[in-house]
DNA sequence: TGTAATGTCTCTAGTGACTAGAGGATCAAG
DNA sequence: CTTGATCCTCTAGTCACTAGAGACATTACA
């Protein structure tokens, strides 16, 4: 049984982060000392790093909730969990994509200017001002 | 002279986006009508063109402040606004290494399961659980 | 000119996923 | 038994909007 800094500290999530884990109800109430403090036991560490790693995946806490539901019914078809999965990793190539478009877009706007002069002439903010002088769609 | 929502559809922001920014003080308070209403003029229009290109680049209000207010001292050397650009490259091309590392990860974690089986057995939540059979740091 | 539909006003509250801070209680070490 | 670290709850703030309520203004058409 251990303190919530101690889960804190060891799974590099922040205490009142775990809080809020517990409020959202993706962490189960924890055991309470007399003084009402919250004490863990190795389920709560292993929930607690299963969420850490989905967030590190960029999963939202709402799919991860639809996640931990799975895991609790062991004898349910993981075709949700794999949907889940494959459409966080479309989601994730969409913003690929996206923001490779930017950087070109970004690097074009940058060289154009050298920054030696005044503002008046500057080409990154002609760039925004007029979204003609773009090359690409973004 | 044309109202707000003549200002939304040339220019594709959203009404309360418009009254947010002007809150934000990135559009100046325009003319009203007697009855209270907003009016724009050209240079309204100008103006909200050159935000709303630049948060489609990803700039934050923040950054876009600073962009404008460069705008209004022509004067002033253009390197701040290269500054700001350069980094906001910088930020996008961290985000994109950051995703592409998470699309290899998901691609793995989908690929180990068919979805087949039931969720006891299933590929994408022991590895959710299981950090260590990552293939990657993410 | 009357009226109905659409547009606009301000204000408050909600979103997601936390983070920060106040003010007080509890715990572990010496 | 005291001290200092940790913990508790609660509220409010972050960013960039978005949604909704309830009231007022404008515009199009008969």
């Amino acid at each position: 049984m251990f303190s919530i800094g101690e889960l804190s500290k060891r799974t590099k999530v922040k205490v009142p982060t775990i809080r809020y884990y517990e409020e959202m109800g993706l962490l189960s109430e924890p055991e309470r000392t007399e003084g009402n403090q919250r004490r863990y036991d190795a389920a709560g560490l292993e929930r607690l790093s299963f969420i850490k790693h989905a967030r590190d995946l960029g999963f939202s806490i709402e799919a991860i909730t639809k996640l931990i539901e799975l895991q609790g019914h062991p004898d349910r078809s993981c075709q949700a969990a794999t949907d889940i999965a494959v459409s966080q990793l479309y989601d994730v190539r969409a913003k690929i994509k996206r923001l490779r478009a930017l950087e070109k877009e970004l690097v074009r706007i940058s060289k154009g200017c050298d920054g030696d002069g005044v503002s008046e002439d500057c080409y990154v903010l002609a760039s925004l001002a007029d979204h003609q002088l773009c090359r690409h769609e973004h």
